[in-house]
RNA sequence: GCGCCCGUAGCUCAGUGGAUAGAGCACCGGCCUCCGGAGCCGGGUGCGGAGGUUCGAUUCCUCUCGGGCGUACCA
């Protein structure tokens, strides 16, 4: 149910009425019907709601704008939606429509009877599966995968309350190059550690981590190792670390609030023959051609400034080659759209990947791609450098550790994905309305408090049904208005995959609340008014509450 | 060189082709001390630049300047 969406359908059937009216009594010509909005206007002295339908009829009518909005407003019945009070012709040939405030009275008994269900949408039966963080699994969790599973499992939240069955896959990449590089590293460790002179790869992850995981090896099975075969030692240790780092990843996603339905592994797409299969069925389609003893996909067909190699000429399926089967495997589960959350690295990825696609026959419009800049850690007002050692500057458990894990979601959804962040530890453990997330938790907690004091003092929150509304005042219907919009915030947030929308409405929200509380006292004031503003209160406190859910942040009834 | 993303107020950032471009912080002035730790009111110069499409452009297109990333038989 959403408040702002059935008056806007109402109003658009208004117009389209109004306009077949005007063009069977020749008022004024049409052939095709324009695509006009019907919008909010920025300014509240031009209405709740305006239409540029007159703008766009100018042309074909061959009227002036103004004169069309007046033909069409003469029109309208005002009586068909039944908050509409009046309309007036403004500006270039808006359409303004003016509702009569009383509409927003029955917002409260909405919120009420929806609960956590409140902003929700309708049944969309679209499946979306939304891949996000994917982690190499031979190091630790970066602020890249810190934003990316903040982003991902939020937005992946926004989908499924606005109504579209969501599916959260994280693809474990346990597979090819990096994977022998990581083996050799481990095995390289290994024997150091058990006193062999031999050489680090050059190419190998030095970082202490790796280190670490070899000292856990040796203090499980000591020197059973030095007598295994290279290879066969390699293996063991690989898989010895990938358990390691997937538990280590598993644990610290879920600690950063994130819940998957399917950890994908690379392994068994080489292992069950489907990448073998995708390029065998590219090749078919004749999309894979041979040189210098590589096989190459086509994609300069498909816009892309290089083709790519899909098979080394040592024989081996290259990255690509196993992420072209990947997605083949994700639309042959069934999914109509796939989303995939990437590092701004990868975006030379992204037209290749659509090519590969859509040369196996799907609508790579289907795949969609949502890249995210870098983010850069300040502390103490300074960049956080790159430590040479962990090959990382800060990791996601140290950043929950150390700014918690609601500071930090809400620090990486508040930003849209396409910019470069700053992030600010320092502000993320403020504890002060300066800091965005307690700024809006406290919002809450305040909110929880009132109920808390009314409890004590013998109110409770009365039915909407037993609550008079016409105690509201303009405050009051402005906060009601910001709640009416909650569900096509989401709507939108979910169609425009941009959580951080919620983020910023969650803000203002809260801003309008720490306002009201500032001026009026909902406590001990006229008993109907006081029951008005409980009930205001509730109302708030469901909406808020059900954005940072979203956003994947607690909403605590006391801080 | 080529490709992608970004460039909005002093700073960090919003802004689904609409009417007079916003928020927070910082800064200045005035007020207030009340459910929860201070708050309230007021104060402003900006869409990097130049063209184009449009009735209308921060938004779309072209060029240009600046920053980031990519441009491997790495992932």
């Amino acid at each position: 149910m959403d408040p702002i969406q059935t008056i806007r359908d109402g109003l658009t059937r208004l117009v389209l009425t109004a306009l077949e009216k005007s063009r069977e009594t020749g008022m004024f010509h049409f052939d095709s019907l324009p695509n006009f909005v019907i919008e909010v206007p920025r300014d509240e002295e031009h209405g709740d709601f305006s239409t540029n339908v007159a703008l766009l009829l100018a042309r074909q009518a061959k009227k002036a704008p103004r004169k069309i909005a007046e033909i069409v407003v003469g029109q309208i019945d005002l009586s068909y939606v039944p908050e509409l009070a009046k309309m007036d012709v403004a500006g270039a040939g808006f359409i303004n429509f003016y509702l009569d405030q009383s509409w927003l009275y029955r917002i409260p008994a909405l919120v009420v009877s929806m609960g956590n269900r409140y902003g929700s949408g309708e049944r969309q039966n679209q499946k979306v599966q939304v891949e996000f963080v994917s982690a190499n699994p031979t190091g630790n969790l970066h602020m890249g995968n810190a934003r990316g599973g903040a982003i991902g499992d939020s937005l992946a939240n926004a989908l499924a309350f606005a109504g579209y069955d969501v599916e959260r896959e994280f693809y474990i990449n346990d597979a090819g190059n990096q994977i022998e590089i990581f083996g050799q590293s481990l095995e390289a460790r290994y024997l150091q550690l058990m006193g062999a002179k031999i050489e680090f790869p050059d190419e190998g992850y030095a970082g202490q981590d790796v280190v670490d995981t070899v000292k856990n090896i040796i203090r499980e099975y000591n020197d059973k190792l030095l007598s295994m075969e290279p290879l066969t030692r390699q293996a063991f240790v690989v898989d010895y670390a990938l358990k390691e780092k997937m538990a280590y990843i598993k644990n610290t996603l879920a600690n950063f609030g994130i819940q998957y339905n399917v950890w994908f592994s690379e392994r068994t797409l080489h292992e069950g023959g489907q990448v073998t299969q995708a390029l065998d069925e590219l090749r078919q389609k004749g999309y894979i051609y041979e040189e210098d003893g590589a096989l190459w996909f086509k994609s300069t067909l498909f816009g892309d400034e290089k083709d790519e190699v899909v098979v080394r000429a040592n024989g081996l399926p290259t990255y690509f080659a196993a992420d072209i089967a990947y997605h083949k495997n994700k639309f042959d589960r069934g999914f109509d759209r796939v989303i995939n959350v990437w590092g701004a690295d990868h975006h030379g990825h992204v037209s290749r990947m659509k090519g590969a696609i859509q040369a196996l026959g799907y609508d790579p419009d289907r795949l969609e791609i949502l890249l995210m800049q870098l983010v850069r850690l300040y502390r103490g007002g300074v960049v956080v450098r790159m430590s040479k050692r962990t090959g990382t500057t800060v990791s996601l458990d140290e950043l929950i550790e150390e700014v918690g894990k609601d500071a930090a979601r809400f620090f990486f959804v508040m930003r849209s994905a396409d910019s470069q962040m700053e992030f600010d530890l320092d502000l993320a453990k403020e504890k002060s309305q300066e800091n965005p997330v307690y700024y809006v938790q406290y919002a809450h907690a305040r909110i929880q408090s009132i109920f808390r004091q009314a409890k004590a003092a013998g109110f409770e929150l009365k039915p909407p049904s037993e609550v008079d509304c016409t105690a509201f005042g303009p405050e009051e219907l402005q906060i009601l208005r910001k709640i009416a919009d909650f569900p096509q915030e989401i709507s939108v947030a979910a169609r425009t995959l941009a959580p951080q929308r919620i983020a910023r409405y969650a803000l203002d929200l809260a801003g309008l609340f720490h306002s009201f509380y500032n001026h009026h006292r909902v406590l001990n004031e006229d008993r109907a008014l006081q029951d008005a503003r409980l009930l205001l209160m509730e109302t708030i406190g469901i909406t808020i509450r059900n954005g940072l859910s979203i956003i994947g942040v607690s909403a605590p009834d006391q801080m």
